[in-house]
DNA sequence: AACTAACCGAGACGGTACGTCACGTCTTTCG
DNA sequence: CGAAAGACGTGACGTACCGTCTCGGTTAGTT
């Protein structure tokens, strides 16, 4: 989102705000990312372009913010142990790979990797953040005595989400049967890293 | 590939379709992905564009005939033991997802998954591929004596290839330390199964 | 020409239509009908392709804005006899026959020979015109007392234009002697209407 | 038409000539002359494409071959009048005039100025034929002493097909009118000759 | 109360690529 | 070697979308 001058002229219409992320939403919906149009946004909203590139420098911008919800996850609450942690962290973020269709998280990941600056916008919000959380939670673990050390994150976090995330974008496998591939990875995950 | 009628008229020029595969993958590596262009791969390839619309219906499956090699992955050799032939599989899929530019892997999927036909023809010639290796391997498991029955497929496809494709797709990582991923993967996967 | 929704959204530029016109009359001169295309147009124009389409249909209908000039001919000034005026009116679109090189003619009448509705437009614009004016002439010299009714129009409009038009277009007759021939038509046509 | 190499190989198939010429007819017909293609044309006669280009150097050379008769006009029979015998000359033409749809012959004289070769083939088969003939009735009338010497051929070919001309194919006018406008025509266009 | 600067909807703008179509040529198999 | 079938290079077509710009008009805060 793109910051307003403050306190001179008119200041945005913030309900503006609001209709452009539901008529993004309901059009991804509707009709797939690919066939996702600006000026179709815009009409949906009954708004103009110009109040759509006053906001979003382009169109994966403004898709982006409507799809992405604004994602400041917390570390979960301490459960006593590496691996119900993990199994915790794990379901909060399938959870989130699972709020949008799937074939706009694949477009949305193409357009920003495609993307420089939005690629590293993506980077520091998602993937610092989750190896953020899972730093804490293994940082709990080496406090509890039974890790000896923090192992690298990224690794770990590859292991923890990478089979929720190929289950769902290329298997498309069923939402329903998530659950129980989060328990086996957080559980095989963990005695991993318990076991070195 | 669109099937030409067989013996009647002149038939398809097969130095064409070496040409626009040639030329589709110069062109992803020098432009990327996005900005690939039908006519620029025709120029390229010194024919005209018609010649590859004879063949494919869309630019899309041009680009998925030119980066999808015929992928006729095969079972590896019978290392003596489930944890040696998961790795097996895993460093083989490893590479072939080394052997595109990262952008172009997500292009591709984005439009695989953007379009019904495509993405079945995807399935089809990947997944249901790499699942056959991994029953066949799986099944050499169950006849060792490893594991006492075969588990779901789509599960373990998840499990194994999952994380590398995370660690490659979305963050970004460091292709040579794949190699340690694959095989903390495939112990970590081969342990669980063997465990239950 | 298509007409633009009137005082809403920003509003069509003018000078791009006198450099469509422009750029259309050029490229007709230069290169002749046939190989007219409306890239060339645009580029030369220094405007979008997507410009000349949202003001014409079809190319055609872009070279029929650009070579017909608005055409609001008037009766001439009464010369005091049918024959008079008639040599007048005939000069005056002998005149405008040959404004543009031949070539461009034919192939315009052929488009819009091709087009219903280019066809209807073509008439009302010129065909009735010409008869609108020829009828004034002639009600002139019923007037006078030259000719006792007012003759078929459309008959005395293929007597008078009909060998000027052959001249030029089928034979591909000098352009000097068109005066003459002009006149003697003039003569003949103006005998012919007053012996009755 | 293009000539065949007499006595060597395969001659060829007389038939074909007359299935194009009928293709092209029939296709003029049914869909005008600018939407006629040459594969509609090989599709039509159950030929080959090649079959006619063998036969003919281009679309237009095709088109021409198949629309315009042979041609062979030759002086009428002497009527006893300058007057009579141009009435005749201008029936004849009239009547070719109207033995093919209007837009075909607008689309075939714009191809034909449009192009060199085809343009001096017109040229002598037609226009030159047609002079020729005239050129004999204008003698008989000098020998006849109607009048005093051979005028400019052009100008009266010009002001007796003219008229007729423009008639048909830019009035679009009625085809039943054609024989009065003929008469007055040659009547205007003798005695006009026989006042000088 | 007037001024001003940024907002708004609407839609035109330059640019770029798409997928289609037709031309006239070329290349195969068959007779 | 002629013929049917159809692939070939070329090049223009008309469409669609992007991100920008320009209208007339609206809506605050500042003079």
């Amino acid at each position: 989102m793109q910051e307003p001058k403050p306190n001179v002229g008119r200041p945005r219409d913030g309900q503006i705000d609001g209709a452009i992320v539901r008529a993004t939403r309901e059009l991804l919906v509707e009709r797939g990312y690919a066939k996702l149009t600006v000026d179709a946004v815009a009409a949906r909203a009954g708004i103009g372009k110009a109040a759509i590139y006053r906001r979003f420098a382009t169109k994966q911008e403004m898709i982006f913010a409507a799809t992405v919800h604004d994602m400041q996850e917390e570390p979960p609450p301490d459960s006593g142990s590496l691996r119900g942690d993990l199994a915790a962290v794990c379901r909060t973020i399938a959870a989130q790979l699972t709020s949008a269709p799937p074939d706009v998280l694949h477009g949305l990941l193409a357009d920003i990797h495609a993307d420089t600056g939005l690629g590293a916008r993506f980077h520091g919000t998602f993937i610092e953040r989750e190896q953020y959380v899972l730093g804490t939670v293994l940082d709990r673990a080496v406090a509890r005595g039974e890790i000896a050390s923090r192992p690298d994150i990224a690794m770990v976090h590859a292991q923890l989400i990478g089979p929720v995330f190929f289950w769902l974008l290329i298997l498309g496998g069923d939402r329903e049967r998530v659950a129980t591939l989060t328990a086996t990875v957080a559980e095989s995950v963990a005695s991993t890293l318990v076991k070195d």
